[in-house]
Formats: C-alpha cells, structure tokens, sequence
DNA sequence: GCCGTTTTCGGCCCGACTGTTTTCAGTCG
C-alpha cells in the first residue's frame, strides 16, 4: 500500500470509530473528507508534510488532522487513533459493512447484545438473543440475517470493463420497457473511475405518474438475483453477478437534474449546492429551484429555474458544462477545464504485440487492425528477453524480427508501421537490450514488469535512470499495478514528471482495464508538471484496441488535451518526436 | 474537525426507502 492510501485508510478507520462511539457526525465528516483528500494527492504525503504549512493548505485539512499526521509519520501511531481504539472490539467496524447496518444499530447490538463481530451476531440470531431489544424488530432481524447472507455474496468493486458492460445492458433493458422516455447510466461509471462499487442509472417517463408502475417493469431485468429496495422512484438490486445496481425514475423534465445529482461525485455536488445555496437556491435531483426556506420544492409546485439539462443547470449557476470525468472537486469549479481529449483524437498505437512474443496478431494483422481504426501509425513493440513468460525475444531474434517488421512495412500501404520493443526496465534500471541493440529500433517503450515490491526510493531511481536513457521514448505503464490486485511500485511521481519533460519522455496511460496506469491522479501531475502523455492498448489481440475508451477516460480525468498526449499528434509530428534524438 | 468578500463561532447538502413507529429514526447514495 502506497503511504497515501494507508494514511487514507488510517483515517476512514478514524471516521468509523467516531461513529460507534457516537461522535459528532461532523466529526466523523471531517475524517472521511480528509481521507478523501489524500487519495486524492498526486503527491506523497510524507513529502508533504516535510514542509510547513503544505499540508494545511489541502482543502479538508485543518491543523488537527495535519498534526496527526506528522505524529503517524513520525512515530507509526497516532495516540487519539489509539485511545480510541482501545475502547471499540476490533471486529465491530467489520459490522458496518453490512448492507442496512449503520453506527446506531451496531452499537444497539453491541451494547444490548454484547455482539463484537460477524460470527458472533451470526450466533445472537441463531439463539434468539435479538429479540426483545428495543428498536429491533422481527424484519430488522431478517433484515440483519440477510445482509450476512448478501455480503457473502457480494463482490465488492469491480473493474470499469465489467462495470461499462453491465450499466450499457441495464440501459438497453430500460430504454425497452414501456412509458421509458429516457434512460442513461450515470455515477462512477459514467465518470470514467477505474473501478465501480455499483452501477447507477436513471430513465425517465412523461408524466410523475407513470414513476411506479416502470419501477415495478424494472424488476423483471433478467440479471437480477435479488430486489433489495422497490420503491416507486428508486428500485435497487443485486444481480446474479454480485453487483448491485441502483435505477432511479425520474421525470423527464428532470431528466438533467437528476443526471447531474446521480452521476456525482458526491464531493462535487455537495459544492453545486453550496453554489446554490450561496445565491439563495436550492439543488436536488428535480432541478435548481429558489430556495424559499421550506424542503421539497418540487412537491409544492414551485417551477425550477433549471431542470431539463445539465448545461442548463450549470449555466444557471455560472459554469460551463463540466465533463464527468473531472466532477471530483479537485478545481474543476474555481479553475477553467481546457477542452480534453476525445477517442476519436487519437490516431497511433505505440504499444502492441504479435506473434512473435505473446500476442496473437501477425504483424499484417496488427496493421490492418490498427488501419482499420483510422490510425496513421502502429508501433511493433514485442517484449524483451528477460520477460522469458512472455516469450521475450533474444537479441537474435529482435533483429530478425526488426527485418520482419520493415517487410511487412514495405507491403501494407496506408500506415507506418515502426520496428520498435517494450524493453524491460530491470531492478536497477538499467535496460534488457545492449545501447547498440536498442540503436536499432525506430521506438523503445521501456516498461518494468519484475521486482514490482521494492521500495518507493529504489522505484524511482530505477524509472529514472529508464527514463534519462537515450533510447527510450515511452515510459510504459510506469507502475505495474494491476487494477483490483497488485499495488505496483509507488515512485515519486512528481520526480518522474520533472525527468520526462527534461529528457522528453512520454508517460503511458496503459488501457487496458487491469493497468490504467498511470492511474488519473497521476496523469493530472503529469499534465500540471509539463510532460506528454501516450495513451496506449498495449495491443495483444484485435479487440484490445477498443480498451482505448477506457485510456481516454483516465486521460480525461487527469485534465488532459490531444496536444500533450503524442498519439493525437499528427503522423509528421509524431514520427519527427520519436526520431528525434534526445539531449544526453 | 474544518472553515469564513455576511462569520474565529456556529454552522456544516438533500431526498428516498425501510422498519418500527403513532410522527420518526436509521441507513444509503
């Protein structure tokens, strides 16, 4: 675990146990928005907090939180955490994991019960030790039983690939169904995250009336496994798959609002209303409306200033319409958003792999695949020998293959096709193939795929050294983590940037949806700190092209524009950079 | 706990659904 995401997760557990022990729910606010922040650095932390006043200038961060973190750094521990800790069984934050189980009710359980964990609430049902306790009703305890059942069940996150494919057939489901007038997906997915903890849609229908009667069509989705909520505007369930998903109806003339309200993120919204708020309106999921002091304007017939389109809504509040890639409240309010790439900028991979390592393309086919995508340019990059797995190619082997791809380049018309590699970064940086080897090449890709555990210090002097070498051109998923799985090194990021725009190296966003790597808050320091960007399929089989979707998403959510990412450039522009030869 | 071109004190977004309730609390997103 990167130092950020265990001082995040340091304070969530903060957040959690304030809960239990009945803090201020403000408190416990503060905690989860200082978690939030961190996660949300490019930044290390500790790099941070070694100069004064840096970290209290992150919005969420007060003097207190700082102070704490400075004493974790410092000393591993953080005395308040550790109090608190003290007081609160270590298995109950387990317990608020449980669909439907809040603070309230698992101190009710904990204090009437005497229950401190799963197994042993597990045990209270079954004995009938619940029953009789104020508050806990006969379907509460049902309710309580199943939620143990579900979280077995349950699968937690999962990548955007699956997350995309599962929102794009709720969303022909609902588009189908009768008195439908519209139907998206919205939420994290539509944001472009990495990772998805459920899916959001919303349809919509003519007339108020005709909410209920389509939520009940909406429980015939065939995916379903289980009905966890039906109401007459929000129906949620959990598909065979472990999923759960939210569906939403809303009315058509609301349709905008509630886009806008369900795709988030919550961070966001919470600064639209307070936009809102400050200019005596009122922001919910039926529309901006005049606040006049009473909740609930859209039952009392008040007309909304702006409901039927985000553009609307946004205008109305004095902002352009902000892409749902960057709705993460990091600036996107009080900073001006350039105009961001787009899938159809990008015209070159520079990552791909055939036949002759592991990928199941010949080099025509690649070509053709690529071609047939309106690309001006593809790069054959197969692996190096040390990723013997992979089926590296001997430096024999490169050669002959180089020749094979310069035959291939003479008959396929319509593209360039260049002789390149993806060259191991060995474990102290130095690279798989010999300088006169690496000559060679018309495009080195060097990208670590070994040794993947080291120490934050030895990860970037190794992808430093990489990226100061003179052949080099593309530093290729610059991390090796794996999306849900392996954390990968953790570099100092903003060190990498700095060398890259010194020695003119691109930084890859990796597309396929296991990598993403670079991951989007490092693409926005990446792009903050002056370095290009290549977004790159890492080509193994035709369909692996299409994952460029999900590497333009992650571009868009680091702010980034088709002039910094070279593979929008033009073929001139693109093939005069990579011949050009780098400053020693 | 954090924050301030109304404020260094007193606020802190808003609504839907469920269950246990005679009017609301808890949970969720």
């Amino acid at each position: 675990m990167s130092r950020n995401d265990e001082i995040a997760a340091l304070f969530r557990g903060f957040a959690e146990l304030l809960e239990l022990t009945g803090a201020n729910r403000f408190r416990v606010i503060a905690h989860e928005k200082v978690a939030r922040a961190i996660e949300g650095l490019a930044d290390d932390v500790a790099t941070l907090a070694g100069t004064k006043g840096k970290l209290e200038e992150i919005e969420g961060i007060g003097e207190g939180s700082a102070a704490r973190i400075r004493e974790y750094l410092a000393s591993g521990s953080i005395a308040d955490l550790e109090a608190l800790r003290a007081k609160v069984p270590p298995g109950l934050p387990e317990l608020l994991q449980l669909q439907g189980l809040g603070p309230k009710t698992v101190k009710l359980l904990w204090e009437e019960a005497g229950v401190v964990d799963v197994t042993g609430l597990k045990a209270a049902i079954a004995a009938g030790k619940l029953a009789g306790i104020k508050g806990l009703g006969e379907r509460k305890i049902a309710q309580i039983s199943e939620a143990i059942a579900l979280a077995e069940r349950h699968v937690g996150r999962i990548r955007i690939d699956a997350a995309t494919s599962l929102a794009e057939s709720l969303v022909a489901f609902l588009r189908g169904l009768p008195g439908a007038v519209r139907a998206e997906f919205a939420g994290s997915t539509r944001r472009g995250r990495e990772t998805a903890g459920d899916i959001d849609c919303l349809v919509s229908v003519a007339e108020p009336a005709e909410a209920a009667p389509l939520a009940r069509r909406v429980e015939s989705w065939p995916a379903i496994a289980k009905v966890l909520a039906a109401g007459d505007t929000k129906v949620s369930v959990l598909t065979a798959d472990g999923v759960q998903a939210d569906v939403r109806i809303v009315p058509d003339s609301a349709f905008g609002a509630a886009l806008l309200y369900f795709t988030g993120s919550k961070e966001h919204n919470v600064v639209l209303r307070e936009r809102a708020q400050a200019s005596g309106r009122r922001l919910n999921e039926y529309g901006l409306f005049p606040d006049d002091g009473k909740p609930a304007p859209q039952d009392r017939g008040v007309a909304p200033i702006a409901a039927r389109t985000e553009e609307e809504i946004y205008a109305a509040l004095g902002l352009p319409w902000l892409p749902p890639e960057v709705r993460e409240d990091r600036g996107e309010t009080t900073h001006p958003v350039p105009r961001l790439v787009e899938l159809a900028d990008l015209k070159a991979e520079l990552h791909a792999h055939t036949t002759a390592s592991d990928g199941f393309l010949s080099i025509e086919e690649l070509a053709e695949a690529a071609k047939a995508r309106g690309f001006h340019t593809i790069a054959v990059t197969d692996h190096s020998r040390s990723s013997v797995q992979a089926n590296g190619l001997s430096r024999e082997r490169l050669l002959e293959h180089v020749e094979a791809v310069r035959e291939a380049a003479r008959k396929v018309k319509g593209i360039t096709i260049l002789a390149g590699s993806e060259v191991d970064i060995l474990a102290d940086g130095r690279l798989d193939y010999d300088d006169e080897t690496l000559a060679r090449l018309d495009l080195v890709v060097a990208s670590p795929h070994t040794a993947l555990r080291q120490s934050p210090e030895d990860a970037t002097a190794r992808l430093l050294r990489a990226i100061a070498h003179p052949a080099v051109r593309i530093l290729g998923h610059p991390t090796g983590r794996i999306t849900l799985g392996r954390e990968g090194l953790s570099p100092d990021v903003r060190a990498l940037v700095e060398a890259a725009r010194t020695h003119d190296v691109a930084l890859e966003i990796n597309a396929h949806p296991a990598r993403l790597d670079l991951r989007d808050v490092h693409v926005r320091a990446a792009i903050d700190g002056g370095a290009l960007i290549s977004i790159n399929c890492d080509t193994h089989a035709r369909e692996d092209l299409a994952n460029a979707r999900y590497g333009v998403l992650t571009a868009r959510r680091g702010w980034a524009t088709a002039d910094r990412i070279v593979n929008c450039w033009s073929a001139e522009r693109l093939h005069a950079w990579i011949r050009r030869k780098k400053q020693p």
